[in-house]
RNA sequence: GGUUCCGUAGCUCAGCUGGAUAGAGCAACGCCCUUCUAAGGCGUGGGUCGAGCGUUCGAAUCGCUCCGGGAUCACCA
């Protein structure tokens, strides 16, 4: 609509002013509530070249479009420098008539030609469980993967797992010291809970061990902390590691089993998940191979000590190591073996990284050694970087012991859920198994709605004593909009009445003219999504929608309505609410009940 | 210190490719269920858009300076 009102102003300009001017120096916005209208035309770029006032150009403007395009220009007024075209009722309702026939609303379908894209998220450590700054990681990544696939594009799910280094060991040591043969299933902890203690048990253990040498021995505290007998143990096992020691490398497999059992069941109760996951003990080598054929190739180069570094002084950045002296590994080298074998698996179009802002230089690193190294998609990768999650009291601390656990987290949105649904009395004729499903996806869709609905790129705060709210802006409001008007259409369908093709005559009050201008948007709101890399502008939307949604609701009756032709096109209206509500949702990752 | 992101109502956030008197939600107070689900709707109060200068017909939005905060600059991952 916004496009073709455009196109009119422009061919306006040009034959009133003879003045040719680009399609986007038109500005076509939604009318403010306040004044007549639809769409408003900002007319000021245009008083120079007509050399009248702003007024009389836009009463000029004005005419000549209602003249020319009476199928959709039903009136106008003027204010100040703002010219307010009043849209036809029959255009608002042959729009209405074919978002109704629209398959799939909203999306683009990806064809056998369409780019491919690899999403990796998550990305998680095997020595303690997922928390909240990984809900926000998975939500993010889960939800940027099927607004891309809105947009045409074929989407990959990628997940690199951490599964090596000191940290594992230290897991592996204290289970090995203090474990008592503890598993899962003796002990009823999940994995990945269980790895976590064990690696808080060394913790504290190796700093007793710090604090005793400190005190009996005088050892200044970096002496303390390389010479604890405990550091020196995990170091030994990490080195037993790499040459296979096959002790070492079965507890490995096992205690990284148990997490992998934990990570699935916190990625199944997210909703989340992966096409190809990727270990890092699989790419690390790759990586150090691809390294060494850059050393080769003059890419890189080797210091005297034998460590390998990459020169990005061209580039407006500082050297950065690759291989250790002892020819060991890092992150950089290790990223770059995952991308080898990504690139050997997939003909990616376009990589993308969902990683936080705190590794915004990392990236910046691999994007230009991937380049180097000649992947073609290395210049172009995204990354994705989204803000920290925060506490009132600041960044979380594991130490601290003030990180909010994701299976705690969600299980307390479920929980509340369920106690509000009781409170108010909904579904007490429901059995138990439906109001455990409505309590989960309630309570889900309160936690990720917190989440998606705030900019990406932001930091954003948590407060665990004020708990995620369930009304105003929240995914149970939009949520129970959905069930509404669900509601309402089943008790049509008795009647025998269902959406369909409206009357294009039938009279429109404004708030039903606004909520078919907010479904016409749609389409560009997902692609709007997908450009700028933010579920948020989803959320935003559809929260838009519903509010809007909900006046209409209020102010007029659905069913109730005599007038036949009326009443078929509120049923209409409604159901493309809740298609659109729920394709959104979808795009969220967020589900949506038939009554809550 | 270098780089970079951020600063909008008491709190949490929209708005930022310049456009009309800066919007929501929460919290506070008041009203609306014999009518399709009140997890809803309506209303009241609450703002020097961190500060200043500049560009412009027009600046929360663009530029510069400053103030305040975060991240990062590891032979950690």
């Amino acid at each position: 609509m916004e496009a073709l009102l455009a196109k009119g102003v422009q061919a306006a300009v040009k034959a009133l002013y003879g003045a040719d001017v680009e399609i986007n120096q038109v500005q076509v916005q939604k009318t403010k509530k306040e004044f007549e209208g639809h769409l408003t035309v900002v007319i000021f770029p245009f008083v120079k070249m007509a050399r009248k006032s702003p007024e009389q150009v836009g009463q000029e403007l004005g005419a000549y479009l209602q003249e020319q395009h009476p199928e959709y220009v039903a009136g106008y007024n003027v204010i100040k420098g703002f010219l307010n075209i009043v849209i036809a009722e029959s255009y608002w309702n042959t729009r209405l008539n074919t978002i109704t026939q629209t398959e799939n609303y909203g999306h683009r379908q990806a064809n056998e030609q369409a780019p491919l894209m690899m999403v990796e998220y998550s990305s998680p450590n095997t020595n303690k469980p997922l928390h909240l700054g990984h809900i926000r990681n998975n939500l993010l990544g889960y939800s940027i993967s099927e607004i891309q696939k809105a947009n045409g594009w074929k989407v990959v799910k990628t997940n690199i797992v951490n599964d090596r280094g000191i940290h594992i060991c230290k897991s592996m040591l204290a289970w090995k010291l203090f474990g008592n043969n503890e598993t899962p299933a003796s002990s009823g902890k999940k994995g990945d809970h269980l790895v976590g203690d064990y690696y808080v048990k060394f913790d504290v253990e190796y700093k007793k061990q710090v604090r005793q040498l400190m005190e009996e021995q005088h050892m200044d505290e970096e002496t303390a902390k390389r010479e604890a007998p405990l550091m020196k143990e995990a170091q030994a096992m990490l080195l037993k590691w790499e040459q296979g020691d096959e002790e070492v490398r079965e507890l490995w497999k096992t205690m990284n089993q148990w997490v992998y059992e934990g990570f699935d069941a916190t990625y199944k109760l997210l909703g989340v998940d992966f096409d190809k996951i990727y270990y890092e003990s699989d790419t690390y080598l790759i990586g150090k191979a691809k390294v060494e054929e850059g050393l080769k190739n003059g890419v890189f180069y080797q210091r005297e000590d034998g460590s390998v570094w990459a020169d990005l002084k061209p580039e407006g950045l500082d050297e950065k190591l690759l291989l250790r002296t002892d020819g060991t590994s890092v992150y950089m080298t290790q990223d770059i073996g995952t991308a080898k074998l990504r690139f050997d698996d997939y003909p990616i179009d376009k990589m993308v990284y969902v990683v936080g802002n705190e590794q915004n230089y990392h990236f910046q690193v691999l994007s230009i050694l991937l380049d180097k190294l000649g992947f073609k998609w290395g210049k172009e990768l995204v990354h994705f970087s989204y803000g920290m999650v925060e506490l009132p009291e600041g960044k979380m601390k594991s130490r601290e012991g003030t990180v909010v656990d994701a299976d705690d987290l969600a299980q307390d949105m479920i929980d509340t859920a369920r106690e509000t649904t009781q409170e108010l009395g909904k579904l007490e004729e429901c059995s138990e198994q439906e109001i455990a499903e409505v309590s989960r996806v309630v309570g889900l869709g309160a936690l990720k709605y917190f989440i998606l609905k705030v900019d990406p790129r932001k930091n954003m705060l948590f407060n665990p004593k004020e708990s995620i709210d369930f009304n105003g802006n929240t995914g149970p409001f939009i949520q129970y909009t959905y069930a509404r008007i669900r509601s309402v259409l089943r008790k049509a369908e008795t009647q025998g009445i269902k959406a369909g093709q409206v009357d294009v005559n039938v009279p429109l009050k404004e708030k039903e003219i606004q909520l078919i201008q907010l479904l016409g948007n749609y389409p560009e709101v997902v692609r709007e999504a997908g450009t700028e890399f933010s579920p948020a502008v989803i959320a935003n939307y559809t929260y838009d929608l519903v509010k809007e949604y909900n006046q209409f609701y209020h102010d007029y009756t659905i069913l109730g309505e005599t007038d036949e032709a009326v009443k078929q096109m509120r049923i209409t209206l409604s159901a493309n609410v809740a298609k659109v509500i729920k394709s959104a949702m979808g795009l969220l990752g967020i589900e949506v009940p038939e009554r809550m």
